[in-house]
RNA sequence: GCAGGUGUAGUUCAAUGGUAGAACAUUAGCCUUCCAAGCUAAAUACGCGGGUUCGAUUCCCGUCACCUGCUCCA
């Protein structure tokens, strides 16, 4: 069986100790992934970049970590209970899927569906005959409820009463959270609120690696604007996050935006772009860009009163603020990072894998690397002295040429290695990834060195 | 969930109805070793369960996982 690049990319990722199938030796789960040391270190190295951007630098966002569990009242307002609850009717003869509202829909469009039950649908299905748009033939099994929550129960009784959901999107938390965070943090519109947390949804058909999985951490900004202004603030943030994208080091021509057509907007969006990646398996949504406008702060404001209206201090104007939302999914930043880096080359006849990671990005910025055993002692030395301002790793095993072809392969822009004259004059040899040159910096000079090299 | 495909050391591949070999990788040792050198050792596999059989990694069934579609989405 030939393997194909993504599958050696994913390979290469499991064997390097970037990600590990979960629960591997109990035959795992599915789609479930560990991140191990290395892939663990990339994932904080971006999510700690995106705070930095989205947080730490800007003067009007602030940000929260808001808890996965919520009041289930807070998606009924959102929709989430209805819109996630799917009416699936699989052909009996042909095997295809379709949803139940929409088979009726596109055959006898005068019938009206919306509102109406399970046992309602497949009584219209029976009587008009309805045929499977696919096969033609009119045999269909019951509607299955297809619910995208994972549910749970608080407490130790498993109950209706008392049934939560995890969160299917972080913003909610967010959303929920307008009038606390406005009001301590003082904040004037305009302002963003920033979370970093996992989602979970239960999707028909995870796959794809880590692109599509059913427990995920998303990383959204709102942002809260005028009405009026969403429009500008919808073109500021969405290059705000191509900028953000192309500083991750990925290939422009692997990047694109695409709109999303109104048939495709969701129902609470005015407008909503994706930046897409193009992924060995095709084009894949890596952040998508939306204005939900008013709808979720006045859903849970005429659910619950909650006093969301925002006065304005200049203009003593009252008004609902709209929202911007960039949302990214970090596991997919994760993966473009990963996939764009891997690169196979032809060193002296031999394939040189490397992962050509940002070195901000790369999960040790530097190794240290005696040359011989002997010189361990003073390897380590450098080691402890290194590792208290960039991350670091340490390899003493095999000749010197492996070991920098070994970190090569996970990606580290600096080796650092320490010979006998090192003994002698307080100097190392430090390698570069890239270019495999090297290059002779003395020990008093080498954090300044990687420093200029590693920081933006 | 449905349809199709795949499943042997860490990886890539062999062989076989009588319980498995290699290459590379890994670990240890030799070597004043700067781009996967060499030499000497060591460790590691038939996804799981059941059936047929004197005996199953091999045949059958089930299951689990992965891949490709259908659907959904960050």
């Amino acid at each position: 069986m030939k393997r194909n690049k993504f599958e050696q990319i994913v390979t290469h990722l499991i064997e390097n100790g970037f990600v590990f199938q979960g629960s591997e030796i109990y035959d795992g789960l599915s789609n479930t992934w560990d991140y191990g040391p290395l892939g663990n270190n990339v994932k904080n190295n971006i999510s700690n970049y995106w705070w930095q951007k989205f947080v730490t630098e800007s003067r009007l966002n602030v940000g929260i970590d808001a808890a996965i569990l919520m009041n289930p009242r807070v998606w009924e307002t959102t929709g989430h209970l209805k819109n996630f609850n799917d009416p699936l009717i699989d052909c009996k003869n042909c095997k295809v899927r379709h949803r139940a509202d929409e088979l009726i829909n596109k055959s006898k469009p005068e019938l009206e569906v919306e509102g109406l039950s399970d046992s309602e649908l497949d009584a219209l299905i029976k009587e008009h005959k309805i045929k499977c748009p696919n096969c033609g033939v009119s045999d269909f099994t019951d509607i299955r409820k297809f619910n995208m929550m994972f549910k749970t129960h608080i407490g130790p009784v498993e109950g209706s009463q008392n049934a939560v959901y995890l969160r299917p999107e972080t913003a909610q938390g967010v959303f929920v959270n307008f009038r606390n965070v406005q009001r301590t943090m003082r904040k004037k519109i305009p302002f963003g609120i920033a979370n970093i947390g996992k989602a979970f949804r239960n999707e028909i058909t995870p796959g794809n690696f880590i692109f599509r999985t059913r427990e995920f951490t998303q990383m959204e900004l709102e942002f809260f604007c005028e009405p009026g202004t969403d429009e500008k603030w919808f073109e500021y943030w969405k290059d705000y996050c191509l900028t953000f994208v192309e500083d991750l080091g990925v290939k422009k021509d692997n990047l694109r935006f695409r709109d999303h057509t109104p048939a495709e907007l969701s129902f609470y969006s005015k407008a909503t772009v994706d930046i897409e990646y193009l992924f060995p398996f095709g084009w894949g949504e890596i952040w998508g860009i939306a204005n939900r406008t008013d709808y979720d702060l006045k859903g849970h404001i005429d659910a619950t009163g909650a006093k969301f209206v925002y006065r304005d201090p200049m203009t003593n104007e009252e008004y609902i603020p709209y929202c911007v939302e960039p949302s990214v999914g970090l596991d997919r930043l994760l993966l473009m990072v990963l996939v764009d880096s891997y690169d196979v080359e032809q060193v002296d006849g031999q394939d040189r894998i490397v992962m050509r990671l940002a070195p901000h990005l790369a999960p040790y910025q530097v190794s240290v690397l005696p040359l011989v055993k002997k010189l361990s002692p003073k390897a380590e030395e450098l080691f402890s002295m290194l590792a208290k301002k960039f991350t670091v790793s340490y390899d003493e095993s095999g000749s010197i040429g492996r070991r920098y072809r070994r970190q090569d392969q996970v990606g580290t822009p600096f080796c650092v290695t320490v010979d006998f004259e090192t003994l002698d004059d307080e100097s190392v040899t430090v390698r570069e990834r890239d270019t495999m040159s090297q290059e002779r910096i003395k020990i008093s000079e080498l954090e300044a060195y990687i420093r200029s090299k590693v920081e933006l």
